[in-house]
DNA sequence: AACACAAAAGACAACGTTGTATAAATAAAA
DNA sequence: TTTTATTTATACAACGTTGTCTTTTGTGTT
């Protein structure tokens, strides 16, 4: 590999004239200036950036901690959240994919450490609460689309309350009035605050709450679930009789599509359907496109980045709206 | 940052000799090295990455470009697969996702020759033939579901034509005898590659081609294209009346079963689907369950990865076979 | 005890940069 | 022209490691 002392020879400068121009160094002049970069071409020059980072003690590195978990595409937005906001700011991301057996948190966090990264984003798949391992209080540590009791971490999550309220008011305003809400496992967060935000809408417009059926569709502990939705689709639409359905995610939806084809009855006109996710491809697949509350993962992706390059202290816990996405189905 | 030095200082030993130990050099008296792992542990120590590259004049890293495309979940498993073997073998892996605008294939590949990395692996979601920026000559790289004309690069890619002789021999062996394609857009290697297959299966098998209809569903150029699968499937059914379907995608088999249900035709019983992809998800949403075709993301991989860490040099072409995950849908 | 030889530890340079101090070149002022 | 200030380039050390060579320590043999 070609160094920049060699650079220094064949342009006939020093080599630290190199260094200034490779730098952008504006003090060195045009006619040196341009006898470098001709050399820097013609010799294939390219800064070794570990000598650099040695040097400068500064790696402009920051770590992404992926909680395996990424087998759901949207999640990848937060990647890409995250480093498009790096790559603005001339910074690089070293992306770490963990699970469980393989390749703890740990065992990441100690990679990323050695690279001196200047801090740390730790994002997971699905909203929850995540224990971390000590060793991340050494460097600056974001959590994205998850958060940390014990310790206090700055963390960035989608905000489930407002979603749930703002679906169930759209729906509300456009004339439905009887609303079944088929939620995911109430074990987790994204599950009872959504409840919340969905019983707010009924109360803020004055709906009774009969007009309101909540009911989960996933039982049994994380991970292990099982998931009932056709039998709670059908048995809600014949029973409950609901004019819409809120789905707790754009997969249910599909179901709930299936389930109300077979019974005879029209998304769009006779039911409406509204979701949560905007799952890709999914909500475009089905007939009539389906409605749904787009998750920010894009928008904590950058979020958490910002945070980190900002060089803020204070622990807050963001929590970023999700975008109504409308499409047909309501 | 706590450096070599001041652990030797704390350990009472020349910092050579923590060196030693940190590398797992054999010639250290089990004293010394007690001392020094002590040390290492009060000073919470962390060797320095760069430093050590720089040092040792190798970094260990291997370049992950990942052709923006990463929209589709299981495509994730490309990296998986990769980190999987880097980890094995004692590699960092350095993912960047690239698309476009924002940030080019060329500004990726310089990112990480600055990084010393030693291999590239370039990664597409969808085969398909890529272009590639000259600077990735400089540097071992293969390329991951897709290929490049031009320049002989080493390259790993899904067996589209087996894969569709495969399902196609399945769907046979099952006893369906009029089978209906629902392939992708022509102008793709694996619409291509796939319908060639499937009538490689007919041919062995000795059954008429005329009880075999095979159609496009998506129509214009890639990235801009419509698709009809609905109206395409129904019409097929009606016309055509296949006793199975074979579906170029996940997403054309789930349109299909909507269709399908609607004309009173039963998935599994009436009629056999099968299809390509095992999209994370969508095959275990249908009722009956999809049997499908997987894709091997992870196998190219970790295909990809090994090839780079064995230093071969010819410029193969390789081609992984999918796997038949056989489901309740035929 | 003296010697030979192997094992273990240390001294020091080197890796390719950038920071700092200083020298040389140029421009401005006397 | 000389002096002074300013711009531009150089020399050299430093960053935190590892490689190489040398010295010290330890062990076994005579």
């Amino acid at each position: 590999m070609v160094t920049i002392k060699q650079v220094a020879t064949h342009a006939g400068v020093s080599f630290k004239t190199v260094s200034r121009v490779v730098n952008n160094d504006p003090t060195v002049k045009k006619l040196n200036r341009d006898k470098v970069v001709k050399s820097i071409k013609e010799l294939g020059y390219r800064p070794n950036r570990a000598a650099s980072i040695t040097r400068r003690k500064k790696s402009g590195i920051i770590g992404f901690i992926a909680d395996d978990l990424l087998k759901v595409p949207y999640t990848f937005d937060l990647i890409r959240g995250a480093q498009k906001v790096a790559w603005e700011k001339d910074k690089e991301l070293m992306v770490l994919n963990v699970n469980e057996d393989r390749y703890s948190a740990e065992l990441a966090a100690q990679h990323l450490m050695e690279h001196r990264v200047e801090g740390i984003i730790y994002a997971a798949m699905y909203h929850h609460e995540v224990i971390l391992p000590e060793i991340l209080l050494e460097c600056p540590t974001v959590l994205a689309n998850c958060y940390s009791l014990n310790t206090h971490y700055p963390s960035v999550v989608p905000d489930e309350v407002n979603a749930g309220e703002t679906v169930a008011l759209a729906l509300l305003d456009a004339g439905y009035r009887k609303i079944a809400f088929l939620n995911l496992n109430e074990l987790i967060i994204a599950a009872q605050d959504r409840k919340r935000g969905i019983i707010n809408a009924f109360n803020r417009r004055g709906v009774p709450l009969e007009n309101l059926h909540i009911e989960s569709v996933f039982h049994g502990p994380a991970g292990k679930e099982v998931c009932s939705s056709r039998e709670v689709t059908a048995r809600v639409a014949r029973e409950f009789k609901p004019d819409a359905i809120i789905c707790g995610q754009d997969p249910i939806a599909v179901e709930a599509y299936f389930v109300l084809q077979a019974m005879g009855i029209q998304v769009g006109k006779d039911m409406g359907i509204a979701s949560f996710d905007d799952w890709d491809t999914i909500p475009t697949l089905l007939q009539p496109a389906l409605s749904t509350m787009a998750l920010p993962h894009f928008e904590m992706g950058t979020w958490a980045m910002e945070y980190l390059l900002s060089e803020r202290q204070d622990k807050v816990h963001e929590k970023l709206p999700f975008t109504l996405v409308k499409r047909g189905s309501y």
